[in-house]
DNA sequence: CGATATCTTGAGGAATCTCAATACTAGTGG
DNA sequence: CCACTAGTATTGAGATTCCTCAAGATATCG
């Protein structure tokens, strides 16, 4: 295993926040409409923008590692991470990967339960946990929103374990990049051009298969003229229904 | 496939809930002291009380099912529950098994993501998902209760994703036997006495294995001493280290 | 005590993993 | 602009784990 990846030197990225005077930098922010901020008027926003510190990470670089305390919260402004655990003996699962609009560490009991880690230039807006759940009680709407993305995020775990527990390597991969396309066509992108910002490996340590197998399935799935693969790591749909089939569950 | 469950008749508990009159039900609950009740004092617990209704279930017997509206959450009083998801084909998932204390419903979002089945006669406390949520602005200490819950839940859908993609059947058998003895030692049994209220089957179906494989594993565990098989499924752990050891990720 | 479901064990097969070699890609320095 | 390097992706061949199919053993329940 090769994986040590220290926080580390911070990256300038295209679009930094822009910070007009006098204003609420929140309310300029890229994600504003998305993420957990959506679900609030102008003057709680207000409230949450004097908590709010932006920070930029460089490929590899890592948010907190598992076990870390789990003081801060945090929303991606820009880029992806992925997030995941580790065993031992170095084998990994990679239990979700964020794009802008996410919300990071969600379970705020004590530590974090896994290392999170930037897979490209990328920029988050941290929120210091302890004063966040003081907001809470009076701040309803927050809470509630939290609540929900806690519920999303526990459905879509269950739905990884029925995929990692009973699904066949096609169809892992089939379902893994319908998902992405879903994920990312809800932000305004081509439904059927999907960007990989991660590796072959990162791909099946999402699955719970090696690289050679992930491969393997990749090329399946372009004999079969389901997808193409463009420069860059983009993957092109050309036959969603064919994909769906694949998928197996519909 | 054989399931098919259908939501039927009830049976009588030994230990039915206590109604004293002119005082709160909720007061002389089994699971008063843990569940979400916990955290709320007298008079708030009156308040719950009055929305909640106990009702009594079979083995066999379905709470509800994957796509229902999720109009009720429940607070599982006695028993035990099995949560799965179902491909097309029948293949099963399950995500969690449910046991006294333990809450039911989290994702109330629209539909329920699992159906809940019985796996011995149980007993539920009913509660109305809308009215509930309307208390949650009023008591943020219940709001709060439900957030962690939500973080603990996901946490732990986090590490089943790590069993289910990266670890072996044997690792798999020994993680689940130690995590039941841990749930259930909370519970003030002992430690190494475990129940498995769930079949074989079932427990392939959390692990994503087979049967077979579940059976051999367990065959396995016995010769090297480190489990022993008692009348009733039962498990006794004997080796607790050594199962520690086999499950991989101490 | 018999019927039925569940559990265990066995033998062979299939999907995926491991190990190894080759090809591709992106970044670096000449 | 090209050659070089290091990382990543693909492909191949054989090994292994787990699954499938099948039979027998045990447990449960009326």
């Amino acid at each position: 295993m090769k994986d040590a990846h220290p926080t580390g030197p911070r990256v300038t990225l295209p679009h930094p926040a822009a910070k007009l005077p006098g204003s609420n930098p929140c309310a300029a922010c890229a994600v504003r409409d998305r993420a957990i901020c959506a679900v609030l008027d102008d003057s709680e926003l207000e409230q949450l923008s004097g908590l709010a510190r932006p920070s930029d990470l460089d490929v590899g670089r890592t948010v907190f590692f598992e076990g870390d305390d789990a003081d801060s919260l945090y929303v991606l402004i820009a880029g992806a991470l992925k997030l995941y655990k580790l065993l031992p003996d170095g084998r990994r699962q990679i239990t979700g990967f964020l794009f802008a609009g996410d919300f990071l560490g969600l379970a705020f009991n004590e530590e974090y339960q896994f290392t999170a880690e930037a897979l490209m230039p990328s920029r988050l807006c941290r929120l210091p946990r302890t004063k966040i759940e003081g907001l809470l009680p009076e701040m309803p709407k927050l809470a509630s929103r939290l609540l929900n993305l806690a519920f999303t995020e526990l459905a879509s775990a269950q739905t990884q374990m029925l995929l990692l527990g009973r699904k066949t390597a096609q169809e892992r991969l089939a379902s893994f990049l319908l998902h992405l396309a879903d994920r990312l066509a809800g932000q305004g992108d081509p439904v059927s051009l999907i960007h990989l910002p991660m590796s072959r490996a990162d791909i099946g340590d999402y699955l719970g298969l090696t690289v050679e197998t992930v491969s393997r399935g990749v090329t399946k799935l372009k004999s079969a003229g389901l997808i193409a693969l463009r420069d860059g790591n983009y993957i092109q749909i050309q036959d969603r229904p064919g994909l769906e089939g694949v998928a197996g569950d519909l």
